[in-house]
DNA sequence: CCGGAAGCGTAGCCGGTGCTACGCTTGCAC
DNA sequence: GTGCAAGCGTAGCACCGGCTACGCTTCCGG
């Protein structure tokens, strides 16, 4: 996977960032349940991330015609290999951030809050400097 | 100025970040200009934010709604008082964050871009650790 | 086997934030 | 003073991602 060219204007990044966040959460949210309780609803997902049964409906749309999840109606939704792909590389990245914080000296509960916002934001220069850090430690 | 209290949820905390941080990033970007070049045109913030300048019309008229910006129709953009507050606190908060990055050895161009996202995830806490190691670096 | 609770789907609403197309205003060069 | 380029405003479009209201499906306990 080549690295993709870094804009040079910081807000468009941002923007990138964000139009990609809710995918990576989803497909990780979902691997997550799945593992944890062998198969992922739409409830689950709903109580996850503080929002209503129905607005999880329509991202899950999104995902399947994006080829990250698939679903069918009453049955629960389940990653693609592009979607497992997808939670395989944010899970990681996610940790490094989190596990970054803590090392820091960030209390676990602030650590795991502010990692779920920044993990989005951080560049594989950055992610490296991370977890460099947090090995030193 | 009281702590608001921190939603359980990480994706709760991480959408109410969202919801304002436009707002913080225009301010900011107002009060930049203002300080280069005397005044701010929407031209000026459509050119910094990398957007037409239909959309920074649009993103102006609820600033101003919300009581954040003055401007009238061909006349530069102003902030309100509370406008150059928010707008002071997020420049101290974003140099922090940018100064953390790095201190911690990031390159300045990746720090600028990276910070641009991460500064609106930071809580009070992680800001205060960032804030003394890069004071101890 | 069946009734009810939990889960799910869909219609329709909203605000936010991006765009193109198009025309008006302003200010400067000449 | 005029004309033109840059700036600006507005209409109208699209997609995203929240919501309530409402009704259908599933599945489990008795
Ligand atoms: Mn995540
Ligand atoms: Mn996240
Ligand atoms: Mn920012
Ligand atoms: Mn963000």
């Amino acid at each position: 996977m080549p690295v993709s060219k870094q804009p040079r204007n910081q807000h468009v990044r941002t923007r990138r960032d964000h139009a990609t966040e809710l995918a990576e959460d989803y497909v990780e949210a979902i691997d997550d349940i799945e593992r944890e309780k062998g198969e992922c609803r739409v409830t689950d997902l709903a109580r996850q991330f503080g929002v209503t049964h129905v607005t999880v409906n329509r991202t899950v749309s999104r995902l399947q015609r994006d080829g990250l999840v698939e679903t069918q109606p009453y049955a629960p939704v389940t990653l693609t290999r592009r979607g497992q792909r997808l939670a395989d590389q944010s899970r990681k990245r996610h940790e490094v951030v989190l596990q970054f914080l803590l090392a820091l000296g960030v209390s676990e509960e602030t650590a795991r809050v502010d990692a779920e916002g920044i993990e989005h934001h951080v560049s594989d220069e950055t992610l490296r400097i991370m977890q460099q850090f947090t090995a030193s430690q």
